[in-house]
DNA sequence: GAACTGACTCAGC
DNA sequence: GGCTGAGCCAGTT
């Protein structure tokens, strides 16, 4: 862990992700200083599910619970959610825009 | 060691 | 207004 990882700083940022709250791929990418890497955002949480990662409250910049299928059960990380307090409708957040948690804001 | 891929995002058509 | 294409970086093959 002590090597510089990109993906190392996802798993940190989403760590910090406070319960109730989701954020977005381009959101932690941007707040990374690379706003054109949302794609590895997901992709290093692909590669790192194992781990204790809460990735069920990061979602597409839609809200949609875009890597839902890889959490093993499509209803696994919904569920995550909404034992959190997020509503869930057709695998999409409702409200999001309410519960969207920032790092370059609230973190800082 | 080079090519592919991947849970996204933006822009263009 | 919905779909398609291109871009991004790093890990995996």
């Amino acid at each position: 862990m002590e090597k510089s990882s990109f993906f190392q700083d996802v798993y940190d940022v989403v760590k910090l992700i406070p319960p109730g709250r989701a954020t977005s791929y381009g959101a932690i990418a941007h707040y990374l200083g690379t706003k054109s890497s949302a794609r590895m955002v997901g992709w290093a949480l692909n590669s790192s599910y194992v781990q204790d990662i809460p990735a069920h409250r990061v979602v597409n910049r839609k809200g949609v619970l875009t890597g839902k299928v890889y959490f093993g059960d499509s209803d696994r990380m919904q569920k995550l959610l909404e034992a959190e307090g997020v509503k869930i409708k057709d695998n999409q957040i409702e409200n999001f825009d309410q519960i969207f948690w920032d790092p370059s804001k609230e973190l800082l």
